[in-house]
DNA sequence: TTGTAGGCGTTATCAT
DNA sequence: ATGATAACGCCTACAA
């Protein structure tokens, strides 16, 4: 591997000095340099081919230009479009993004979280929170690092949330399925250490109460297909009166559920009406076409990224609650109740 | 922000010099300290909190300890196990994975590559590989870098290519519907401009006469739902007869199809057979869940990052080509022919 | 086993 | 408008 092109070869080449080779290639102080000698100086580093060295200029500027994203499961259908959001206005700034997916795995969050911190990352966004014991919201706050937190909020620490309007949410949910005649519905939620999931069992709790149905939340494991299976193994074989319409924790949730319900010979939305949370990709082709809250996911990543810019511009954070509005997508999974 | 520990900082608690700190902290050189001085280091680093600064490091290295990853579509569900791949085999050796995600446009391709070059990354695991003009692969020729290629092979430069075994897959789709005893097969094959789908194309084309089965082949305009739904528009108005069976480019063109023929009235698999490609997350939660070629998508980002690791410390990369075995995984969206 | 010194490639602050 | 110089934080011969 040849050694690679310096600043220095270009200012050779220019016959100029390093500085205002450098002046010349960065448009803050491009206009400090004679026109004439810009166009040398451009011409030499094309030339040679020059690639700034990031690594060289972030030590001496001390900002790296580059956002770290921590992501609890990538496999998750709901974190691309965050993710993507993030990176649409990250990138218009100029900023690289680095994700690291944790697979809920709390050794590699830290471990993650440490790596980008020697990579010294302007900030970080963290869809990771919990409620309960969380290291890295911790290290980040003795760290002094700009963080804002996405979807989930954290027990610990006061950081900037932005998220959708979960209890909203819930509460289209269970009046939808109020005004379909349900007389009892089962809140499949998620783990208890989520904020979301609190926020939405005590949504759920309120708005069955305001209407007056009989009501009930039991708790999955996890916010996952397996998890929901597993749910409604219990729920099927707890319950000697089978609900007729169920909340889930989240789509993959609700997709467990009416899974283990097709086994049971119970059909979806005939014998139970199931409603999903997130409104993640491919929501509508599943079978049923999955009646969901839509979260606005993308905008979510992208509020999150501008508040980490603005938090990292004025050196300082405000930890404001962006709450973004939902809606309810009605599909095939909910249906009017049969006795 | 108060100014960042560095390695002087741990040295002056320490009482020791800092080449005696960086020794300390660094794996290799570790054992070259006094076991004393050693605990001292550690402990005054963790009591400062010290991070090492790896811009720092990797400027005098000249390694970043960094993989670029660039994708066309994260939003593709099949990218996400690729990335998990490709993370798990390169985390465990120290890496950081830097993700870009271009939706594949052209010039956001140029310009994550240039910025990741700038970072110094490692090398580069690109999925964006395209048969036509591709100005990144020639970037990175020029730059030196070591690439790999995974899924889809470049018309350009000679780098080493991960994929599953393409014509096997649609072999073994063509015999599974001509076991069904279907007469005449379509294939909606992706942009003429992958190698996937060249190789696709082809292998159907061999596979479908060999088997003296009639059969054409049409072209989506991408590999997504959108054009999938296209491609059926199409083929219901330009044919006569409707074709009883259909192998689709990629699943998410599956889909697209089956979401067409359902508008139209037309049953999956009762009345059309539809076989997908990649068994991508959810394939079979679908509605009718899709028979389709798996790809081993995490296996093949793990090999890919292997393969790069060992071009990158070998210094030069050897232009292998490997591929991996798929099969057929058979499940509701193709029955038996009905005339 | 530890200290010394130099340099990785940039940019910021001077001085010219 | 440009040049000279130092410093960012770390690692690595080499010397002690």
């Amino acid at each position: 591997m040849p050694r690679r092109v310096t600043i220095d070869d270009v200012a050779r080449l220019a016959e100029v000095h390093k500085a205002t080779v450098s002046r010349a290639l960065n448009a803050q102080t491009r206009d400090q340099v004679n026109a004439e000698t810009l166009k040398r100086v451009k011409r030499a580093a094309r030339q040679l081919g020059y690639v700034p060295n990031a690594m060289a200029r972030g030590l001496r500027t001390s900002k790296s230009m580059t956002i770290g994203v921590i992501i609890p499961d990538l496999m998750n259908p709901i974190f691309p479009p965050i993710i993507r959001g993030i990176e649409h206005v990250l990138q218009a700034q100029g900023y690289t993004v680095l994700i690291a997916n944790t697979d809920s795995h709390d050794e590699v969050e830290v471990s993650a979280f440490e790596s980008l911190l020697q990579r010294r990352v302007d900030g970080f966004i963290l869809a990771t929170g919990r409620l309960d014991d969380q290291p890295v919201v911790e290290e980040a706050a003795t760290a002094d690092v700009p963080v804002v937190l996405v979807n989930r909020d954290s027990g610990v620490g006061r950081y900037p949330l932005v998220s959708g309007d979960n209890a909203r949410g819930i509460e289209l949910a269970v009046t939808h399925l109020v005004e379909l005649g349900h007389p009892r519905i089962i809140h499949v939620a998620g783990p208890p250490n989520f904020s979301t999931t609190r926020t939405r069992a005590e949504a759920f709790e309120a708005a069955a109460t305001r209407a007056g149905v009989e009501h009930d939340t039991i708790y999955a494991t996890a916010l996952s297909t397996d998890a929901g299976f597993e749910a409604a193994e219990k729920l099927l074989s707890d319950n000697g009166v089978a609900p007729s319409a169920l909340v889930a924790g989240n789509d993959l949730v609700a997709l467990g559920l009416i899974r283990r319900l097709r086994v049971q010979g119970l059909r979806c939305p005939d014998e139970v009406s199931v409603v999903g949370f997130n409104d993640m990709p491919f929501a509508g082709d599943f079978w049923p076409p999955l009646t969901t809250v839509r979260m606005p996911l993308r905008e979510i990543g992208a509020e999150a990224a501008r508040l980490l810019l603005r938090g990292i511009e004025a050196g300082e954070q405000e930890a404001a609650t962006l709450t973004l509005p939902v809606s309810l997508v009605v599909r095939g999974s909910t249906g009017p109740f049969r006795s």
